[in-house]
DNA sequence: TCCAAATTTCAGTCTTGACTGAAACAACCG
DNA sequence: CGGTTGTTTCAGTCAAGACTGAAATTTGGA
């Protein structure tokens, strides 16, 4: 199967972006090529038009499985697999944020709570553990975060990420602000807004 | 100098996040040592902590000032340079997003943008121009959500990010809801929730 | 200007992990 | 069953890029 010219961009392009993103480029491509083409394609198809190697393409498959991004469909009078992705960009980001932050960011916050409780802790300066808290307090939020919003629908989620950072008001001064946490020593290094 | 066992966790461990993440271990160790340890440290003190080559902490810190996570400190009597990073976690997670975005998510868009504008769109099928479309969209809005998020005070961001998903009775039905865009052809794979 | 300290550059080495091809395996059908 | 079609596994190869040590460069002071 030969791409398009804007099909083939958008595959070339999501692979090199993969590959900044700790994706692998081949996972990246056929992830790519499976949704801007929009059907279910066979292993051989993909082998075709990417390129590489068959056990490649495989082997590549089952890491999107693994990853929830990809399933199979069965195709009347046909007996090799054929695979889809969802066609939903914001289902689609929903899949990666959760995927992400069950691999990522959870183990993480696992091994700071860890830090925090084990006995060595005692024995790093106060300021360390603070900053060692404020991480954790950080990740913690974020995390919690995302739990909920992955949880929206896509429309919902448009619609929230859309508000933005208008919601501000509603947080400013409004109620009897609970007192501002976190002693940040040095609010210094990010540069220019 | 000898790190405590919890600091050497803590860079050990963000180093491994870094892989991941697609940033470099000996970049994201350093970046780690610096935050745990709250003072402007020299390359050479890097070296000897970290046990890496003292030209690998050079290349590692100048990719770091590169992203703007450390500056380099003058210190009295020392012609060494010293660097720090901000010991402030909201900070240090605004400036990574900011960086992040600008070198990776706005040249995306442009490239969608440039494929939607080129001659060979009209070849693409129907569909294949939705998805690109789609997903245009949906890189801009949340370009245009972080831009405004990382607008904010650390204190402020906090708040919000802790309001979360709350904030989806606002949009909820509320106003005269504008029509919910975007035709999903198969709203499927990505699983429970 | 010259020296010593500090830093950067760079060519070569090493490591990691992506990729391949061949072989093993599994499923289906006659 | 045996053959055909399709898939997975795996040992070996290859490429990208991280890392090193030595040499070059820069900087600040005498």
């Amino acid at each position: 199967m030969e791409l398009k010219p804007v099909a083939k961009r958008f595959v070339l392009h999501w692979g090199e972006m993969g590959s900044t993103w700790g994706v692998n480029r081949t996972v990246a491509q056929i992830h790519a090529l499976l949704f801007i083409t929009g059907r279910p394609l066979n292993a051989d198809e993909i082998t075709e038009t990417l390129d590489v190697a068959r056990s490649n393409v495989s082997m590549s498959l089952k890491e999107l499985s693994n990853w929830n991004l990809i399933r199979s469909v069965p195709l009347m009078g046909d007996r090799r697999d054929h695979y889809e992705t969802t066609t939903d960009v914001w289902e689609l980001f929903r899949t990666v944020v959760r995927e992400r932050k069950s691999r990522e960011f959870d183990p993480t916050i696992e091994v700071l709570r860890d830090c925090l409780k084990s006995g060595d802790i005692a024995s790093e300066d106060k300021a360390a553990q603070m900053r060692i808290k404020e991480t954790l307090a950080l990740m913690e939020a974020l995390s919690a975060w995302a739990s909920e919003m992955i949880r929206l629908e896509p429309a919902t989620m448009m619609k929230v990420i859309k508000l933005g950072a208008k919601v501000q008001h509603l947080v400013h001064g409004k109620p009897p602000v609970a007192a501002t946490k976190s002693g940040h020593a040095r609010p210094s290094v990010g540069g220019a807004e």
